[in-house]
DNA sequence: TTGCTCCTCACGTCACGTGAGGTGGC
DNA sequence: TTGCTCCTCACGTCACGTGAGGTGGC
């Protein structure tokens, strides 16, 4: 029998760790002097005590631990938990692999270049998009009819059920290729029917699909830096083990008129995909 | 400028994140309506937001990420932080990597037996070790000495000074080479002279080398079953992707008499060293 | 008497998640 | 009037570390 500070030191462990233990239920003295309320414990216990940090040091918490020491649990669950847990150490040596290849692309990019920029991995739910498909050709025609979205479709829509200017389009395709780019406004509710504005120009609601990761920045943009942008996103993209997969966005968030399309808050996303697909 | 739940469907976070970087002063909305004590946050703010998202990704805290915002850190500072958090990350990789491998080794074990068996690394401390060397061979003779010791030392020793039972062996030589092993007792304070004990054995307090690891595990023994715990520590260091380094300790607990020999609580200590050393 | 150990609170950590209870604008 | 958003507390998480304040045995 020892005291708890004996039993502490043989146990190389602190003995606010065996208070714990003891708060929770986890390993209990074996008596308790009454009169003093001292604590006794047996050198029979060591090897219990070495159980649970054996066990800790896997990487189970106590209250797994815990679970583990009843009774009822059976060869196959204890399996089970080594299992689970095996697959979330082999999970987290690949989320750190991962963090360590943007902490590097980072310091990278620190060297390269003085600006800061920021790419975030995001997901989106489904949307409501009110959208026109508009063939882009950088030419004045094109921008016109893009002012006009711009411009004419808020008088359409109630304030409150109007969300942002949002483009949708390809990279990996010409942008003139049929269906795409779209350009319209985010909604917050579906529109039960299409809009045709003053110049023609018949806008549509209709879903967009929600997307599990993007890679994601905003920047205030000056004239067309949104391509270069685009670039330094690519350019990320693949220093990090993504690939493009879908469609991209690009978001307007202080846009007022057309004006300020040009000065705005925008933000980029482009949906992507792990290069190596986590094994199932 | 939105209100801080359209800040937050925008740039998809929580209100409770938005919330907690406004307490902690790390992303304060740029006015607040005194009347109302709403918040408001603009587009511009988007950026920001992001940036720190994306530190917090690389594994920054909100403190150190508080600390880059400041204006007086240097270019040389940033790189320094991330040089740090990418070496930490690195350490974390080795780290979940050697855990994986605990696991996985314990998944084998529990396959192949039903004991449960748990070896738990740790260091020691320097220790007063008041010993004499006996050369070992497995006949009554050297029995009859180490009960000798066993029995007669606490004699000599004032009660609070005396600590455990300990043998000292290597593993990788024959026991009864020059100088090992040793048998005797770990001191609470090293005692001025050699004692010599009835039988004429003679024992000298000498220092024990503190040891940064060791593949320990303690269980309660039966006759010479230790050695067979031995063999058992020995697999799972060579599982683990360690290799034996120093002299053994084996450490008796509940030791009151010779006859408590084997049934006594045992603890084994094997010093080791990691096969692949740590780059530094 | 001085040191040492033991006891029982109880706060702090880190980045929010999750209600709780109450109020203003459509 | 009903819903919705906003506000301000405030507890919970996880495994202890770190005092604080007080008491019994050598």
């Amino acid at each position: 029998m020892f005291t708890i500070g004996e039993f502490a030191k043989i146990a190389l462990v602190s003995k606010r760790l065996l208070d714990h233990y003891d708060e929770i239920g986890l390993l209990p003295p074996i008596k308790i002097e009454p009169s003093t309320g001292y604590r006794f414990y047996s050198a029979k216990q060591l090897p219990q005590l070495n159980r649970i940090l054996a066990l800790k040091d896997l990487g189970l918490s106590l209250h797994q631990i815990q679970k583990m020491k009843a009774d009822n649990v059976s060869d196959e669950e204890i399996k089970g938990m080594l299992m689970l847990k095996k697959a979330e150490v082999e999970k987290t040596i690949v989320d750190e692999m991962a963090r360590l290849r943007r902490v590097e692309a980072r310091l990278r990019h620190n060297r390269d270049t003085e600006e800061p920029f920021d790419v975030v991995i995001k997901s989106t739910p489904k949307l409501h998009y009110l959208a026109a498909c508009i063939p882009y050709t950088a030419d004045q025609k094109t921008y016109t009819k893009i002012d006009q979205i711009i411009c004419q479709v808020p008088a359409y829509v109630k304030k409150a059920d109007l969300g942002q200017f949002l483009s949708l389009f390809k990279i990996h395709e010409p942008l003139v290729q049929e269906g795409f780019p779209y350009f319209g406004y985010l909604l917050k509710r579906p529109l039960q029917s299409s809009i045709r504005i003053e110049s023609g120009i018949e806008l549509r609601t209709q879903p967009l699909p929600p997307v599990g990761k993007m890679a994601t920045c905003v920047q205030a943009i000056g004239e067309d830096r949104s391509f270069i942008v685009l670039g330094k996103i690519i350019k990320w993209i693949e220093a990090n083990g993504y690939r493009v997969n879908g469609p991209c966005r690009e978001i307007s968030y202080d846009l007022t008129s057309f004006e300020d399309c040009f000065s705005a808050t925008v933000e980029l996303q482009v949906p992507v995909e792990s290069i190596r697909p986590s094994p199932t």
